[in-house]
DNA sequence: GATTAAATCTAGTACACACTAGAAAAGTCA
DNA sequence: TGACTTTTCTAGTGTGTACTAGATTTAATC
């Protein structure tokens, strides 16, 4: 039992790895095994197919990203600003997916490449993550302190993307840090690029 | 040498479609053939390899979003706010992603899915579209009109990055429009969120 | 209508992939 | 040690892929 864990830990770390940075096509059943020094016949002990070993990964990818934004959302006072509570979740985003490990990094790179019947069933999962989003949008807008002339999910959209397609050119060994990137997103989307705020007036659509 | 070009321009057509909403790999040879109902080996008069018809597609896609974006801001009068240019390109990159044809599409949606070749084929191209971005923010920033204080490169990726990403979640057929996607983005990283910057400021959707 | 060139098809090759069956090895515990 | 279980390996299968060679058809030209 004891060695059936430990190698089953080494396929799921090898396989969010190889997702991670190579994607779901190039991570094949013989590249994981090689990695972890077997054959790839041997990984069928453990995992029934590829697609069930690579949902495994997707799963705790997702749960790591949730635990990481709630954690840092529970971490706030209870009087704390809706756009205190939109920049740690931007923060504990940018961290989970950017600076963390395989398997969050696994779930943002391989979005779009997967196989319908994996895509359907991580639907779930990313529905759940997006009410994160919503209700601190929700929450902003209700109080005040954001505008409400934006349709809400497309901004939820907006700053989830800005994040998810930062893995595409995040480089971990530059001098910007993945919190570094949530600070810039947070900045952006909730303070804006713009210097004068009076003088603006953006044409009207 | 008609019937050729019709064909040829079949084959990239359907390439541009299939990329655009399969991505890469479900790409095949087969299946381009297929659809224009023609034997997978009678593409090969026309192209030497899949990937060399992939990139000619690719190509196609990035000349067409960079003129999108080009032929945007020359429209404008000449002395133009430097956000009314970010505006004004923004749109443009939504409506050329999102609403416009095939290409561009397949541009972005099998980027981060493409052989190591390809990618490297189009480094270029992507070099060239970003120096357009980054000289729309230096404008803003040197002229006053946008903040000084962030990285100017990050800023240009989480713009380039939230659009991008939208054609994860965008449905043409929902009543928000690639221009309404466009201009989300441009109220939220230009103006922000936050109801402090900004009083009022009406975008209907 | 015959001749030539262009375009497509038929029939394959070679290879990488996910996956399987059964033998062999390694580990467990009396 | 010996019996038993767990784990891994060897040696394959079948399928889908990009791609090729050469025959065959379609179109253009005289």
């Amino acid at each position: 039992m004891k060695k059936s864990d430990r190698t089953r830990q080494d396929i799921l770390d090898a396989t969010a790895s190889s997702l991670a940075t190579a994607g779901y096509t190039a991570t094949t059943v013989k590249s994981i095994a090689e990695t972890i020094g077997m054959q790839d016949a041997s990984i069928y002990y453990h995992f029934s197919s590829k697609d069930e070993l690579v949902g495994e990964v997707l799963d705790i990818g997702t749960a790591r990203a949730v635990t990481a934004v709630d954690q840092a959302l529970a971490e706030l006072h209870d009087d704390h600003d809706p756009r205190e509570a939109l920049r740690v979740a931007i923060i504990a985003h940018a961290e989970a997916v950017l600076g963390g490990g395989d398997y969050p990094r696994a779930n943002v790179r391989t979005f779009g490449q997967l196989p319908p019947d994996l895509t359907h069933r991580h639907r779930q999962g990313h529905r759940n993550y997006g009410q994160i989003w919503t209700r601190l949008i929700d929450d902003g807008v209700e109080s005040g302190a954001l505008r409400g002339d934006l349709n809400r999910s497309v901004a939820r959209l907006i700053i989830i993307g800005a994040l998810c397609w930062a893995i595409e050119w995040f480089d971990a060994g530059e001098e910007v840090s993945a919190a570094d990137v949530g600070e810039h997103v947070f900045q952006m989307v909730v303070n804006g690029l713009s210097v004068d705020q009076l003088q603006q007036n953006a044409v009207s659509v």
